[in-house]
DNA sequence: GTCATTTATCATGC
DNA sequence: GCATGATAAATGAC
């Protein structure tokens, strides 16, 4: 039983499949509005897991991947922080 | 529970991930990781299939055994006994929503 | 001890 | 060929 977990367990990275593009929209969205502070509660975890259509662990997977790539290299990210700052500013006028 | 790498931050000033530098000196920065060797694994893995909790005794004999110091074996089975729950608590939300060809 | 993380590595997508 | 998601070592809060 434990080797069947176990594989079963191991498949899951072998199979991934890249997060639809609303997803990440919606991902990116909460990471560059809280660009100070990019470490979501439980709760936050639940609800964008909910609005993404993933799992709280794969939320959790997606903020530890994006904080340490995006220290990694500010510069790359540089255009995609602009986009998302110009669409979350945009909706606070409408 | 408050991010640990935020938790001494008494004002909001300061980019993201400024704590970083101030963690560790020059002297001590974090151990690289070192992935473990198949031996090392089968080793761990078998003790571990025997007892999830080890004592001192018992750990410090693993780690002559294959080669690791103590402390490194005991965080072995922590993270071990977390892959378990893991696996545990897998089978309950996704049975199996497997070969779902979804496009974006 | 658990557990949310950081970091490097792995496996895959395209 | 890198981008991306998941996992494996390692740290630290509690």
């Amino acid at each position: 039983a434990v080797m069947i977990l176990r594989s079963r367990f191991l498949d899951a990275r072998r199979k991934r499949r890249n997060f639809s593009k609303q997803a990440t929209e919606v991902l990116n969205e909460y990471f560059y509005s809280h660009l100070s502070n990019p470490y979501p509660s439980e709760e936050a975890k639940e609800e964008l897991a909910r609005k993404c259509t993933i799992t709280v662990s794969q939320v959790s997977n997606w903020f530890g991947n994006k904080r340490i790539r995006y220290k990694k290299n500010i510069g790359k990210f540089q255009e995609e922080a602009n986009l998302y700052a110009a669409k979350t500013a945009q909706a606070a006028v409408s | 529970h408050t991010s640990p790498y935020h938790y001494h931050h008494g004002g909001l000033t300061g980019p993201p991930f400024s704590t970083d530098v101030a963690r560790h000196g020059v002297l001590n920065q974090r151990r690289r990781r070192r992935p473990y060797t198949k031996f090392q694994l089968a080793e761990l893995e078998r003790e571990f299939t025997a007892n999830e909790f080890i004592s001192r005794e018992m750990r410090e004999e693993i780690a002559t055994r294959v080669g690791l110091n103590d402390r490194q074996v005991k965080i072995w089975f922590q993270n071990r006994r977390m892959k378990k729950k893991r696996m545990l608590h897998r089978g309950e939300h996704s049975i199996e929503e497997d070969e779902h060809v979804g496009l974006n």
